[in-house]
RNA sequence: CGGGGUGUAGCAUAAUGGUAGUGUACACGGUUUGGGACCGUGCGGCCCGGGUUCGAUUCCCGGCUCCCCGACCA
């Protein structure tokens, strides 16, 4: 991509209504828009940091063996009427709408009741167990008070999957793989050693859950962590009971400010009970089925990602889920040598099936450096009238500020 | 939802009861060219509704917006 085509433009300063600085950094580098309080729009780059996520999601799901559908963001009332979560007392987040035609319709905050209720369609036997499935979903909700940029927002992204089984021992096999998806997912985001997955108090129907939390001074939540022991309580349920069962003390763990980047909940049968989703047994016996629901905020994701990995200069993205993989910056573009030089630098690249920014505007170094440190893609290749002389690159690891300074061949071999 | 703040140009800010200045961005010209360089010219603005007043961006009332703290967070 040539910078020149792409219509965002940085900022030197952020927007005074902005204090996280997630939000401060992502509007200032052009990946995202704010819309409203809470509601961002995913700009060029910005949608592209989110399909990257969505992607390593995608896999470790798809390793899961569950299928990726997508559901509808307009919900009927009578299905959440009929497990008795339409009432704003129970369910304080709806946003809801009146329809012309009459009746009511609610945008999906959540989206168990319309799935289970759906595979009534699709399940009627023991022989169609167990089975999964997972979507990336815009999911509204009418916080009360959005906060902290791409944190907390009313529209974002949440990957949320559903598990289906027949026998318990179904049930607690693919939980449990999930677990370990769950896990993959942070590492290969780069924040595993920093995301935990902790015990914590089930939701309105469930036994028990489990949050995965990642340290994150932005984040909402406090976790009592031991690291050694690898241990992470959630602060809600932390008693004596519970810690002699994970057979640690309570002056062992260190309250840690963390965000929840994902979650899992055991929903036993009941949910299936509520909603009439059952299936005949070997014995023919009509049966509920065991379900299970599987949350991971993608947009969230983004935010946390820069809150932890940000310098001073600007964005510092992982490989795995940078826009791109090279910052390609051509100094001295006036000099047609240089620009040429560069312009086939760009292409063996693309060639090689590296991803690259080219940045082949008319601008002054300073600013393209500081546009390039803003940006945060994992290298920066610097294409010189310095450098032609030299017959080299100058390429900087964003994230360490290493400098190399490569031939055109050593380039290709580095990135290859 | 309780509390505290906020609102002036695309963005960041200043002053003011007599219609607003600066930086940046943008346009044009010139000097520059390895860390947001400089000079000149130009375009562009007072959240909404009421009230007080000869006159309100400014003062008063109401509303809305956005931010922060708390509560909430399936």
């Amino acid at each position: 991509m040539r910078q020149t085509k792409l219509f965002t433009k940085t900022q030197k300063e952020a927007p005074s209504d902005e204090e996280a600085l997630n939000a401060q950094l992502l509007i200032r580098a052009g990946y995202i828009h704010k819309e409203m309080a809470g509601v961002y729009q995913l700009l060029p780059l910005g949608l592209m940091v989110v399909q990257k996520i969505k992607q390593i999601v995608r896999e470790e799901m798809s390793d899961l063996g569950t299928n990726e559908m997508l559901a509808t963001s307009l919900q009927p009332k009578e299905l959440w009427q009929r497990t008795d979560r339409w009432d704003d007392e129970k369910v304080d987040v709806w946003f809801k709408s009146a329809l012309q035609a009459g009746g009511e319709v609610g945008f999906g905050w959540s989206h168990e009741e319309p799935l289970a209720n759906m595979m009534k369609n699709h399940i009627s036997s023991y022989k169609d167990l167990p089975l999964g499935i997972y979507q990336f979903q815009n999911k509204l909700r009418n916080e009360v008070r959005a906060k902290s940029g791409m944190m907390r927002g009313r529209e974002f992204i949440m990957k949320d999957a559903y598990s289906f089984a027949a026998t318990e021992e179904q049930h607690e096999d693919f939980y449990t793989r999930s677990q370990t998806a769950y896990m993959n997912v942070f590492k290969r985001l780069g924040i595993g050693d920093d995301t935990y997955m902790t015990y914590a108090a089930g939701g309105a129907f469930t036994e028990f859950s489990h949050e995965f939390q990642t340290v994150c001074e932005a984040g909402e939540d406090v976790t009592y962590i031991n690291k050694e022991k690898g241990v992470a309580i959630n602060e809600e349920v932390v008693d004596t009971a519970d810690l002699e069962a994970l057979g640690v003390t309570k002056d062992e763990l260190v309250a840690t400010k963390t965000a929840e980047v994902g979650n899992i909940f055991n929903f036993g049968r009941s949910k299936a009970e509520e909603v009439g989703l059952f299936f005949k047994d070997e014995n023919g016996e009509r049966t509920p089925v065991w379900m299970g629901s599987y949350g991971i905020g993608i947009t969230r994701l983004m935010g946390v990602l820069v809150e932890k990995m940000a310098d001073e200069k600007g964005i510092v993205w992982p490989e795995s889920v940078a826009p791109y993989k090279v910052h390609l910056v051509a100094l001295n573009t006036d000099d047609q040598e240089i620009s040429d030089w560069a312009d086939g630098v760009y292409s063996s690249l693309k060639d090689q099936g590296i991803t690259v920014l080219y940045d082949d505007r008319d601008a002054r170094p300073g600013e393209k450096f500081a546009d390039s440190d803003l940006l945060g893609l994992p290298y920066r290749v610097v294409v010189s009238k310095k450098g032609k002389e030299a017959g080299t690159f100058e390429v900087v690891t964003r994230a360490t500020g290493e400098v190399r300074n490569l031939t055109e061949e050593e380039l290709y071999a580095d990135f290859s």
